[in-house]
DNA sequence: GGAACAATTGAACAGTTGCGCAACCATTGT
DNA sequence: ACAATGGTTGCGCAACTGTTCAATTGTTCC
């Protein structure tokens, strides 16, 4: 397309080149570069799905989200080691979505967001569509 | 307590083992178990939250939010080379969030899912409470 | 104080992931 | 047919991730 021609043109030798393009649509990705939100929001934003995206911590997160539940209890219930679930617990607490309290032996994990309810609904309303 | 106690005997020692654990709620742990999903569909999930899990698919997801855009736009606006962005979106398409279209030696690709926005929409709102 | 035990932690290992490179495929124009 | 070009793909590398094992911490009970 005669815009797409022009675009070269516009955008710079040396743009074209740190991206190993030719074509490009210079009023769209003007248009759209306006409208996405920083980097560093999207950073943040893929770095909160990054927690959800192992299934081990999926269902740490479903469980508790029924009960409060101590980490003998957690193991049990998916059948592993608490010092899996032990580290995994640890992501979840230094990301916020969990908090813990010490009663004796035993530390009782709970959730701390509202939202993660919300996240995960939207996931399943995807999964089953 | 008392309730931890009888529990261990509930359950069985070979059970037990498996966790690596003696203090087990068994009540809590049934209750929540039954409530829930099942391992297969927590598993769809995580492989969801996965695909949002990193920063270069989520700008791509983002930007094809607003406009329709093929490769070399993509690259051009990520800054990325057009091979990266290609393998970032060979998964978008695996997952269906993504079609494309040819014209020409051009590729354009589009969103596939009306999900998606609902889904980043909740992460945002998560990231700025 | 010392035994028992829930929980945490660090090191090590296997497995996975994202990207660049080079080669390739698909389409257009001459 | 051939060159040019947008896009894809297989491979390899470096970085990262999840689990296990062993050692350690924190707490209770005797």
């Amino acid at each position: 397309m005669a815009n797409a021609v022009t675009s070269v043109v516009a955008v710079g030798t040396a743009d074209v080149d740190r991206c190993d393009c030719n074509v490009i649509h210079e009023d769209i990705v003007a248009q759209v570069r306006e409208k996405m939100p920083g980097d560093d929001i999207l950073l943040d934003l893929a770095d909160l799905f990054k927690v959800f995206s192992d299934s081990t911590r999926v269902r740490i997160l479903c469980a508790l989200q029924h009960s409060e539940m101590c980490v003998c209890d957690i193991a049990f219930l998916l059948g592993m080691t608490k010092s899996a679930i032990s580290h995994q617990l640890r992501a979840l607490r230094q990301t916020r979505l969990v908090k813990h309290r010490r009663d004796g032996k035993v530390v009782y994990y709970s959730l701390d967001d509202e939202h993660v309810s919300n996240i995960f609904e939207q996931g399943l309303i995807h999964i089953c569509e």
